[in-house]
DNA sequence: GTCTATAGAGCGATAGAC
DNA sequence: GTCTATCGCTCTATAGAC
């Protein structure tokens, strides 16, 4: 009945009880809200999947939203790093595309659960929190737009309209996390080949792949 | 408080007092799905929303679950016809592309509520009906698919894998619903150039936006 | 076919002992 | 910090009058 569940991704050591088990409601949250949806899953679920009392959660979290805002800002956080970091203003703007996209990609198939969470269950934010994860997802679309917007200006990009086109490439790029969960004979490698290559060639840039780059993800 | 609405898709007229009712369910359904997800919706907001009680519903559909199948069901049908019908087999795959994604878009601007639905609600399926709907979708993506395939290897087209393809350009249209109804300036038209371009450059294929073609939607 | 009324279950969140 | 117990609310679906 009581289910300790390891955390892959987050390695814990000295740490305090109390920041242990919040990390663990953090996880077990993370999973259940991506596999069943924010609305389907229950306190008594995520209680339960750490083996506590759900009474106890509200000593971590004030409330269930609260935990659902706490996931997505941080991931958006990390989704920034991940993204929009590695962009050179001296760079070209297909580099800074391709820097872009490979960065979103990578952070797409590392964190599946976030990604998905963040896709799905932005209608089921209330209040300031609302605000605050919309904020920093406009900065995000903000930043691919103006790649695509220097590109365009300088000929090196053939598109319609970049605040479109930004759109266009992110959910192409959302894609990856419903998809990849169900697939099954494709490496991360080849999706990640395959959707640089859709996302470059969909502005009339040119593309080809890394001949070899062994330690690729 | 009893509001009827009126539905803009559908006109009503030499119907049953049933039929009628059943429609004015699908069509506020349809809207208070889409707004705030299936979960988030009571059968109380359904009936209130068409001015009746929450226990007649079940007149008209077994139970809530039925509503949503019924609603996805008939989605699918229209997009096959919107989409798959035009694909026409002594084309090539560039002209079979092209029809395809004018006739996806065509039919997701029609539609906003009902993709909408389509894209969110997939998890909120449950047994036979959850079968039926994947079974269309598994439809519809390979007819994309063959497309694909059959561009890649005439070399008519350039990408990596036609089924990782055919799902990001699946991804990729999918997400003008979700910016759609966000959208302020852009037209149906000019979204529609915006993402054909897309579509195809992705594959690598060229395009040109058609010169003039005034009755476009 | 629509109504009123309600059964039966599950929910988020709180109170207070330890 | 975790437990037990529970409040107050909402939900889907049903029963039976009209």
């Amino acid at each position: 009945m009581a289910l300790l569940e390891r955390n892959e991704r987050t390695f814990i050591f000295a740490m305090t009880q109390e920041h242990r088990t919040k990390q663990f409601i953090r996880n077990a949250a993370r999973r259940l809200f991506a596999e069943k949806g924010y609305n389907a899953v229950a306190m008594r679920d995520i209680a339960q999947s750490i083996g506590k009392q759900p009474g106890g959660l509200y000593n971590h979290f004030a409330s269930k939203q609260a935990i659902l805002v706490d996931l997505m800002v941080e991931n958006l956080e990390r989704a920034h790093k991940a993204a929009i970091a590695p962009i050179d203003p001296d760079a070209t703007p297909l580099q800074n595309l391709e820097a872009f996209v490979r960065g979103h990609i990578h952070h797409n198939i590392e964190n599946p659960d976030d990604i998905f969470i963040a896709y799905m269950e932005l209608r089921s934010l209330e209040g300031d929190g609302a605000q605050a994860v919309m904020s920093k997802r406009d900065t995000y679309e903000s930043a691919l737009r103006s790649i695509l917007q220097a590109g365009h200006d300088s000929g090196a990009f053939l598109l319609t309209d970049p605040a479109i086109q930004a759109r266009a490439i992110l959910s192409m790029l959302g894609g990856i996390t419903v998809w990849y969960r169900q697939t099954g004979p494709q490496s991360p490698a080849d999706i990640t080949e395959c959707y640089v290559r859709a996302a470059l060639q969909s502005v009339g840039a040119p593309y080809s792949p890394p001949t070899k780059r062994p330690n690729d993800v």
